[in-house]
DNA sequence: GCGATCCATTTGTCTATACATATTGGAGGC
DNA sequence: GCCTCCAATATGTATAGACAAATGGATCGC
């Protein structure tokens, strides 16, 4: 091939490669466990040398996108393990992790127009309907946690078919669908009213709340308030300034 | 120079390189705004090719270690700002920030040898002293977090010359002491004598508290424990599934 | 003294090549 | 069927050379 290094406008070329990977492995083209092409055939497809797809890869594993392994390939990885406060936890695998036995109750599900406090909670459409759900997550058949949920249909269309009474939409939502951006809001409130009830907490204990909202490429995919018993459930994080 | 790629050990040339630099950037020997040297001094000095240093240095500013500047050189950065659960927030400018206004009061300082209590707060040796704290934080005159706190002299020894009925431990730790680990633990508890009695909280009102230990190169700096009213207070972080 | 211009320097990107290393899949022996 | 060993293959690391782009500083003209 030519030397012709910044051929297409001013972007450089691994650059452009790597803009192109991620958009396939974050859209779920190719949904982790993918082989991704060996450096043998992105140096064809793109006409470029193995140096160049190399860096890429080799970026791209050091972002913990893909996973890369000798003579097998390039994969693309699960969502790496973060530190906890960072993570979207799937909350049985938590409780059996710690070696109780977890059990799970859906109380309510509906699908509704989306009313005033479901927009502010998820930003969907005026007209656009949700799917609300709350249940309780129990370790050793102490109550654990109130999940209560909202899940924009229209980002998820599969969840509408989906039978949560049997599967945490917790659960369900981190093995099925991915998310490109989340924000945490770490709250301590005092037990009240149903969640005390269903927490079998009395009045005021304290409680860890986490309001998490997920997207996928700026679309609203759900929005979820989890209430934990203050003695059962606390946040940890270890991390650098470095970043 | 001879084809000998990996000859010291089983180490990579480039890891050592950059296992080198970092060293001289996280231990001060080089500090924020320090030229590194040029590729063409680095590849010289290592006796290796300007693309194996290119690659070192490119990983540190992906990593944000360094700025590259064309011409200019590569520059030691400064911390990046991180997402708020992992930052280390200094409270007078939190509270400033909100437009209010900051008040602070030291309520208790001694120096003695480790309990078996501080030594599972901070980690120190058998007979070593500590620096033990205790103060309050107000945000309009109202209480906003107590603040418990123990520091190691023989990390910080220029703590015990700090007038801390003044400065916040706090605001001065955050902006003199260097530190390479941390680590946050977050529960919801409910007040509960001397702390509810200095929250001028009710006995039982949620609060959120943040305990956090931080290190430099393995040696233990200080552990505090932020104790904050669960309505005045609470955390955010925004993330990405790739870190 | 001051501003425009040019140049040397430094990083940015890319190539072609080379050898090292790990590992998988299969061939062959038992 | 199972184990061992081997070779093909994909990644890992490193080199030397090349040109591009940006810019700090010097030089030159006024």
């Amino acid at each position: 091939m030519s030397i012709e290094q910044k051929s297409a406008g001013t972007v450089a070329l691994y650059q452009r490669i790597r803009t192109d990977l991620e958009t396939r492995i974050l859209s779920g083209e190719w949904p982790p466990g993918y082989r991704v092409p060996f450096e043998h055939e992105l140096m064809q497809s793109y006409s470029c040398s193995r140096m160049t797809v190399n860096k890429v890869l080799s970026a791209l594993a050091a972002a913990g996108l893909v996973v890369r392994r000798r003579r097998a390939g390039s994969f693309v990885s699960r969502p790496r393990a973060q530190s906890a406060v960072l993570q979207i936890p799937d909350l049985k695998a938590e409780v059996e992790k710690r070696g109780e036995r977890y059990g799970y109750q859906l109380l309510k599900l509906t699908k509704r127009i989306a009313t005033a406090n479901d927009r502010a909670r998820l930003a969907v459409g005026a007209r656009e309907s949700v799917l609300a759900l709350r249940c309780r997550h129990d370790a050793d058949g102490e109550p654990f946690a109130i999940e209560d949920r909202l899940i924009n249909p229209q980002a998820v269309p599969v969840a509408l078919q989906q039978d949560f009474s049997v599967i945490p939409p917790n659960t369900w939502l981190v093995g099925q669908v991915p998310w490109t951006e989340a924000e945490h809001r770490i709250i301590a409130c005092n037990a009240a009213g149903a969640d005390a009830a269903e927490l079998k907490l009395d009045e005021g204990t304290a409680c860890l709340v986490i309001e998490r909202k997920t997207w996928r490429n700026g679309e609203p995919i759900t929005a979820v308030r989890l209430t934990h018993p203050g003695h059962l459930y606390n946040l940890i994080a270890r991390f650098t300034p470095t970043g």
